[in-house]
DNA sequence: TTAGAATGTAACAGAACTGTCATATCAAAG
DNA sequence: CTTTGATATGACAGTTCTGTTACATTCTAA
């Protein structure tokens, strides 16, 4: 994760005074806020972009959160969940736990334990994707790069200068070798902010990675994109 | 963390009564509970032993269970924290998650509702010591399956990409190897809640499989249709 | 046995996505 | 203030994926 980059979150919550209070709080404490104010909609920006947690009220207008948080565990995806409700039964709160939330809040809640608990979700879960750092120097079939020189040499032998971004990105490839790496998580980690989804900007940069380092720009062997996620780095 | 070995627990409650029902139903859940019934006793057994979890209650004798926790961050131990409290003040909730507690409960709780956070904070915890144990790697009867880098080995050798729906529904069907899926769930999930294609669809996926994975298309050994029902994926 | 329903199969078309390039924007350097 | 290199955007073509349709085949129940 860049350290400029701000972690993202998704409220999602019907009542817009409430709605706007999470958001305004949550950007002072330097996250990047979406929200979404119907269940539909949650689940849609879900879909499309990359989270670091989800703020989610139970009861919300068309699919209420404990169905949403369910359809998003069956998506495999892990992120977490905060429940807030105005229910207070043991049976609700239970409920939400075990439908894969991994934190709860009974309204009216008071704002700073919400942005403590906010944190400690966002921090406990970034510890585990923080991934294993690679070493300034790299090398694969021929090609050497140097991350801490911000060069590189190619397949025809060439030496290259890397941009700041480009050595972002390969880095960020490199470190995920041989599995796809999302373009959200890409934008995310990379460029530091949430989607544009009709952006050409990381095709071209790997398109100048493909010149740098693949014999035939047309076939690629190193630069997979894996069509509808993102792209795939493989050392051979 | 051996599979085989309990999680460990410490319980720091000073009221017996609410202390054993603790003990025995942690022990029940398969945890390994030692207890404490004063302040300086349970930083005493948290100096000598390791614990996956400790229950704290926030008024304890002689040193209350704040400072306990102050006092454990202090010497750089990360372990989980659960507090327990009479009081439902949210500055207190606050002030215990600000000195690093992982979670709070407040009295009377809901056994169940414990249970669940214990386990969730347990589980959590291990996620973070044991990165990536799970593969994202799957194979059977010669078949290989990458769902990290989205690509699979089939039957005659070939290695072939998965597209997104593709690795999506190999994936459901795989989880719940060996039992029917049927139409609806394989909808529900895969194609999320109201974009549902309309007729052949699934097949057509189904066939896909069957020429990346079985000998004989026509006598599917893996990917079995149920008729009326749904699909079935067997390993061997 | 046979009608009716569900599934298998293939071809096709539209949608969605990517590759590529030309051009615009921007910030830092000169 | 200009230059320059890096990055971003938009247009468009080419590609791949996915859903649909049509028809064949298999199964089930009456």
């Amino acid at each position: 994760m860049n350290k400029s980059s701000k972690a993202t979150v998704l409220v999602a919550e019907d009542e817009e005074s409430l709605r706007e209070t999470l958001k305004l709080n949550l950007e002072l404490e330097g996250y990047e806020v979406t929200t979404a104010d119907t269940g539909p909609a949650a689940l849609k920006v879900v879909k499309n972009e990359y989270f670091d947690l989800i703020v989610l009220d139970i009861m919300l207008p068309e699919i209420d959160g404990l169905t949403i948080c369910e359809t998003i565990r069956m998506q495999h995806n892990d992120v977490p969940i905060l429940f807030l409700s105005a229910r207070n039964s043991g049976a609700d709160r239970v409920e939400g736990l075990k439908k894969g939330g991994d934190d709860y809040l009974t309204k009216p809640f008071n704002l700073e334990e919400l942005l403590l608990r906010v944190n400690k979700l966002i921090t406990k879960n970034k510890k585990i994707k923080e991934p294993q750092a690679v070493a300034d120097f790299y090398e694969f079939s021929g090609c050497k790069i140097d991350f801490a020189a911000h060069e590189c040499v190619g397949k025809n032998g060439l030496k290259q200068e890397l941009s700041k971004k480009e050595a972002a990105l390969l880095k960020l490839l490199i470190e995920h070798e041989g599995e796809v790496v999302s373009r959200e998580q890409i934008l995310q980690i990379v460029w530091g902010y949430n989607v544009y989804p009709t952006t050409r900007t990381i095709d071209n940069f790997i398109l100048n990675f493909r010149k740098y380092f693949e014999a035939d720009t047309r076939n690629p062997v190193h630069f997979h994109s894996i069509r509808g996620i993102g792209y795939k780095f493989t050392a051979n």
